[in-house]
RNA sequence: GGCCCCGUGGUGUAGAGGCCUAACACGCCACCCUGUCACGGUGGAGAUCGUCGGUUCGAAUCCGAUCGGGGUCGCCA
């Protein structure tokens, strides 16, 4: 080893003792007749010094930022007065005997020593500069030991560890398909795996009852600060389970995590709330429950009144529902207006609010003490009641929606939000982990006319529900779950059908044909005629759970080689056009809109250089 | 695919028709400095304002296109 240390572990109870470290110059500081570099590897920072008669002191005055050297010396106490409490290092200091410069440095495009703000497109360009800062040390470093703790505990609960291809077969149904062309089967493509989930279900036919793996995955659309065209979940699946088997291990591991890791605050137990009492109480499938700002049915408070933008709501089978805003008595008449707005963007044909000003419970408040632009149509008392309902006292806000109950949650959900965000309201050392079950299985799909999967086509349906899969898919429910983190769906995962029937009922009311069905899932259905064990499994975003635990809110800032919205790859330039060579070998031909953008890029680069 | 935001020395920002021969901070270079730790001091170099085109007597500034980055809706079983 070019060192006896790391940078970072040298203690005063080293002083005296020679060692040799080796690391990047993290900062100089020259003072003409001493100088000192703080010298910095993965293990921390650590101060030398460098007198004029020290044989390195040449080097120390030309070595600059990043520069990699090696240096040896005698760990000494600081002199007193000169201590740094700030470092771990800071009682001590390495006095130089030799210093060499192991490699020189460019100065770097953007500090790597300090944590300033840089544009993305830079950070990614240089990618492993940005990684050499403290930030992206740190989350690399938590990355792998979130996933360290879960293969432990995986390994611990009798889960064996199974690979699975990477070129598979293309699926109908879902997210768009990252295709791979074949040069062995001239016209046919592999596609990689948006999730390993048949394989996995294979293996439980096979007998392996406990799966996981930390699995790669590829879909191929549109990006979002939680979405990267490629990612990795934690992909586990059990045989002879309920839903109830499953749950309680994710919550086990959840609640092992955020105890290993440590300084956040996580429900003694994770609240289970089915879907359609989310929609309800917070307008959508993934709350954030470290606010309340709960929604409230106001239909039946409101179903006698004047105010006939409510009972013609009522009428055409809509409903009121409401939120109370804690101290939104205080909003502006521009804040009020911007709400509103949002209401509108949203589907609603506009907001009602009531603000109750002063302060103690809304008994007996006058209209004086209420600003509202319904005052018209509402008594007092009247407001006070449809307030009292929804839990408002004096100083708070009532916002009012009505109409259908896809657009009220949306909009009710998107203020809450957005209140929430602009009041301070999460907790950021809260993870308010819950459950939510009983999604549905299907939903319609406006635009090609038909019934598609919610979770995905092997989802069980309850079977209760299974003499209407077919006849009525819009109310059959399903074994499908989510695991839901401050807003954020953090798994997905259901029971899966282990019947043939059941399968094909599914697919049926898919629409899909036999023909195709066989031709897309044959495997599927013929393993299942092979005694498949009843099963079920989750899958865990690993890139949301670490981007959690490191309070970063882009999972970018937990990937140590992100792509870009547009899925391109700042630092190597993927993708990248291939030779016509290359292109033959795949029995691939471009088509004229391809060329003319290659031919239109490649003059563009011209230009440049 | 729609809508929105951003693009000015190496980095982060200011400049919003003529005051710009483009400002500030950090960084960089040189010199000075023996106890700093975001060291300090003095001096200096460095951007024609993403690109192309247009409007104008005059454009970093206005308009259009385009490229790149980001947000959001669609999409993401």
């Amino acid at each position: 080893m070019l060192k006896s240390i790391g940078c970072g572990e040298v203690r005063a109870e080293h002083a005296g003792a020679q060692v040799t470290l080796a690391g990047w110059v993290h900062r100089r500081r020259d003072h003409g007749g001493l100088i000192f570099l703080d010298l910095r590897d993965s293990t921390g920072l650590v101060q030398v010094v460098a007198f004029p008669e020290d044989a390195g002191f040449a080097t120390a005055e030309s070595v600059r930022s990043e520069y990699v050297v090696q240096v040896q010396g005698e760990v000494a106490r600081r002199k007193e007065g000169t201590e740094n409490a700030d470092l771990p290092t800071g009682e001590i200091e390495v006095r130089v005997a030799s210093l060499r410069v192991l490699n020189e440095a460019e100065t770097p495009p953007f500090p790597v020593n300090q944590d300033t703000e840089v544009a993305e497109s830079t950070r990614l360009r240089y990618r492993y500069l940005d990684l050499r800062r403290e930030r992206m040390q740190r989350n690399i470093r938590l990355r792998h030991r979130v996933v360290h703790l879960i293969r432990n505990f995986m390994s611990s609960r009798d889960f064996i560890e199974v690979e699975t291809p990477v070129l598979g077969l293309a699926t109908p149904e879902g997210a768009r398909d990252y295709l791979v062309p074949s040069r062995v089967h001239p016209g046919s493509f592999y596609a990689l795996p948006q999730s390993p989930q048949q394989w996995k279900q294979l293996l439980m036919v096979a007998g392996v009852d406990r799966y996981f793996q930390i699995a790669r995955c590829y879909r191929d659309e549109d990006l979002r600060a939680d979405r990267q065209p490629e990612f990795t979940q934690l992909d586990l699946e059990m045989a002879f389970v309920e839903q109830e088997d499953i749950l309680r291990l994710t919550e086990d591991l959840y609640q092992h995590l955020a105890a290993e890791v440590g300084g956040f605050t996580v429900p003694a137990e994770f609240p289970r709330l089915t879907y359609a009492e989310c929609m309800e109480r917070f307008g959508s499938d993934k709350p954030d429950l470290r606010y309340g700002m709960e929604i409230t049915d106001l239909t039946n408070d409101v179903r006698g009144t004047e105010f006939q933008v409510f009972t013609r709501v009522i009428e055409d089978g809509g409903r009121i529902r409401a939120i109370a805003v804690q101290g939104g008595a205080d909003i502006s008449r521009r804040g009020l207006d911007a709400l509103t707005e949002v209401a509108r963007e949203n589907g609603a044909s506009g907001l009602v609010w009531v603000q109750f000003t002063g302060e103690g419970p809304l008994d007996g408040i006058t209209a004086d003490d209420i600003k509202t632009p319904v005052s018209r149509f509402f008594s007092p008392e009247d407001l006070a009641g449809l307030g009292a309902a929804c839990g408002a006292k004096r100083g708070d806000l009532l916002l009012i929606a009505a109409g259908a109950d896809a657009m009220t949650s949306r909009v009710l959900d998107v203020l809450r939000r957005q209140l929430a965000e602009e009041r301070g309201l999460a907790d950021p050392d809260t993870l308010s982990f819950l459950f939510v079950t009983e999604f549905p299985m299907f939903e319609y799909d406006e635009d090609h006319e038909r019934w598609s999967a919610v979770h995905h086509l092997f989802t069980s349906p309850f079977t209760d529900d299974l003499g209407i899969v077919e006849s009525d898919p819009g109310a059959v429910r399903s074994h499908a779950y989510d695991l839901v983190c401050n807003g954020q769906e953090v798994a997905s995962g259901s029971i899966r059908i282990h019947s043939r029937d059941v399968q094909m009922s599914v697919l049926r009311a898919l629409g899909l044909s036999m023909d195709e069905a066989m031709l897309k899932f044959g495997h599927m259905l013929e393993a299942f005629t092979y005694g498949a064990p009843p099963h079920g499994g989750i899958a865990p975003g690993i890139d949301r759970t670490v981007a959690l635990f490191a309070r970063e809110r882009d999972i970018r800032e937990v990937i140590a080689f992100p792509k870009t919205k547009t899925a391109s790859d700042l630092l190597m330039g993927a993708p990248a056009a291939v030779t016509a060579e290359q292109l033959k070998e795949v029995h691939v031909d471009l088509n004229a809109a391809a060329r003319e953008h290659l031919a239109k890029q490649a003059s563009e680069d011209e230009v440049e250089a």
